[in-house]
DNA sequence: TTAGGATATTCGATTATTCGAATATGGTAT
DNA sequence: ATACCATATTCGAATAATCGAATATCCTAA
């Protein structure tokens, strides 16, 4: 049951990575070690933001820094983790679709077929339903 | 400067791998196909739960269904993605410290050294500053 | 057509994230 | 010591994510 603790920490561990200013952070990073006022000039962010954000990626173990008189200058401390999640994000696999039929094939179940339809529901705006009809809850 | 809209994309693709319970949907759904109502046995979460949770990731197209009868079979349709993804994620790299001097090297700037402290800067509980104090704002 | 099963959705309440503003901190040079 | 630069942190307000409860919907069997 894909075991609840690795599963927590995984979501964790993804979730450091999971904001455009963060993953931007690291894609410099990938690039070499840099301090706090290089990514001012290359982020779209102010620099206490930023460094808001350098602490989550530390708590992460995702970054450290290494201390240079005043500056810190930071780096990956996982960088082949932050490299190849990075390359994953950016390819682009193309969306399977399937039918019940081949589903079925696939599964180790013993429901009938139903040859109809195959879902298309994807992002464009789902139909509303009826407003819920009010009780006293 | 690292695009910000493609860091806003990746981002939110993310945030999709995200949560606890998500990963453990795509991890049953790496296995093979399900319904939702297989799920319900799998995982710690309630039927409604689970919907919501499937339902951002078809928006985030990681998962969809093929309908089957009543019953909606969720497959995953980037599945080199996910697998990928998840395989990426379990992995556990060693975390690295480098040195200021070995950081100099690798930096394209003109600091100069400062041979002490590299930083010790992890999760466990930052020591609190001084409570602020209190300005008109 | 009605009932029941499987699944989705809405609402609302709770909790978590995010960001700017206002400092606090630490280092270094004076 | 003082001042200044680089960086962190706190607070607070605004926004977003999460989850249960209460339905709504769709499909099929009776």
């Amino acid at each position: 049951m894909a075991d609840q603790d690795t599963s927590k920490d995984a979501a964790e561990l993804l979730k450091a990575f999971s904001h455009p200013i963060r993953l931007a952070i690291l894609q410099e990073l990938v690039a070499g070690p840099k301090c706090v006022t290089d990514m001012e000039d290359l982020l779209p962010a102010r620099q206490a933001n930023i460094s808001q954000h350098l602490a989550i990626l530390r708590y992460a173990r995702l970054v450290d820094y290494a201390q240079d008189g005043a500056l810190r200058c930071y780096y990956l401390c996982r960088p082949n983790l932050v490299r190849d999640l990075l390359t994953l994000v950016g390819r682009d696999e193309p969306v399977l679709r399937r039918t019940p039929e081949e589903i079925k094939t696939d599964k180790e179940r013993l429901a009938k077929a139903k040859l109809s339809s195959y879902s298309n529901a994807v992002a464009p705006a789902r139909p509303k339903l009826k407003p819920r009809a009010k009780v006293r809850r």
